[in-house]
DNA sequence: CTTCATTTTTAGACAAGGCTAAAAATTAAA
DNA sequence: TTTAATTTTTAGCCTTGTCTAAAAATGAAG
């Protein structure tokens, strides 16, 4: 049905609409998808005439409701296969990224309910990161970024937003990961950087930092 | 490293050899991948440059060292992913070569090493075939067609040599599968058809279904 | 309301893989 | 051994997805 290049574009569009009002446009997908911006109108002009997302000239693009599904579906595939990685190869989550883009694309509905069946019908993948249902829904949590906390809040990390290995290993090295539970001792107002504890460690935290983890506040 | 279409012609390329004396043709690579002989005179001089089989115009040929421990990377991957499959989503042994043809293309050594682990280091999978180790060695056993066993002689089924979905239910439907004990009770002169016991069943068998059961003497 | 920087699209080209039709080599038959 | 049939290769074209360079549209600033 679509090939591996329309997932890509389609699963990079729905990420790209979750945090922009009004259509994606042309660079911003190109900047994405690391390719250049007349690759990506090529491409969208294909993907409107298959009816996945609407396009005109110069305006952006904005998915349709099968384009949705679609890129729904694939990255389904993708956090299901992260958890099997994670869970049962013992994958640390850092390094399941790449496989997971290439597994994917694996075309097979049955393959898909029945590793959905085998993990235990997961809800989040291992960054935190909710699992689209077969119809292409999320349940989508209210969680805050780290640096939109103040002092004094408690809460537990649900999620990355950044998912480099680098980072990660970053939040490895200082113990925090899913569901770790940490409070804010303070912050910093000139660099936005804070102070965190974690159990019985505190940890200086830098701006960019708090920009990537998700916290659900307790 | 090599694209999914050359790991494809390598694999034919290697499971042609195994029942070839002297260099694969270009028709039967033809046949074997469903397309045109001119397309496999490209792609074998494109791999030949690759150094993974040796190419002489019009006489044929034949993996290197490289291309046969390269196809049997690939076999490998292939026959791991269907014992997953099987034992772990519960796929029945008819449905899941499709999906593994997609699977054995996916990059990472780090993976299979963990799947092979996982999986408990099979040595065959559903359908009986060995899997190559990492340096792309099969232990062979000497197994026969069933059709070379005569009256009174018992075995038991290790393979198949035909792995179509219709062999294989056919196979379900008088409960025979690997591991499956029999015995030969008659066998018809002129059409080469046989009568086998399996438990308290007999069956008819013809010629062409014991042309494709791989039978372990006993 | 012009002008200029930025964004986006068009036009033309290229690499991978595949196909068809025709030419060349090989093998088989008479 | 000369011809005929078969196999294999070559030549040229197509599609997908990409790129560069140039043209066109948009929008921001004066």
């Amino acid at each position: 049905m679509f090939s591996l290049a329309e997932e890509n574009y389609l699963k990079a569009i729905y990420h790209l609409e979750q945090d922009t009002k009004g259509g994606v446009s042309t660079n911003s997908i190109a900047d994405k998808m690391d390719t250049k911006p007349s690759s990506v109108t090529d491409m969208v002009q294909k993907l409107a005439d298959k009816g996945v997302l609407s396009y005109k000239k110069y305006k952006g693009t904005t998915l349709t409701t099968k384009g949705r599904k679609t890129a729904a579906g694939v990255i389904r595939k993708h956090r299901l296969w992260e958890v099997f990685l994670v869970d049962k190869l013992k994958f640390h989550w850092d390094e399941v990224h790449e496989i997971a883009e290439q597994l994917e694309h694996i075309k097979s509905e049955e393959l898909v309910n029945r590793l959905d069946k085998y993990l235990g019908h997961p809800d989040f993948d291992p960054h935190g990161d909710p699992i689209p249902d077969k119809n292409g829904n999320v349940k989508k949590t209210e969680k805050k970024l780290l640096s939109e906390l103040t002092k004094k809040q408690k809460g537990v990390c649900v999620g990355v937003k950044e998912t480099s290995s680098e980072f990660l290993q970053y939040l490895d090295k200082r113990n925090i990961t899913i569901g770790t539970k940490l409070t804010v001792l303070g912050k910093e107002f000139f660099d936005g950087s804070m102070i965190i504890q974690v159990g019985r460690d505190q940890f200086f935290i830098s701006k960019k930092t708090a920009e990537n983890l998700y916290i659900q506040t307790t």
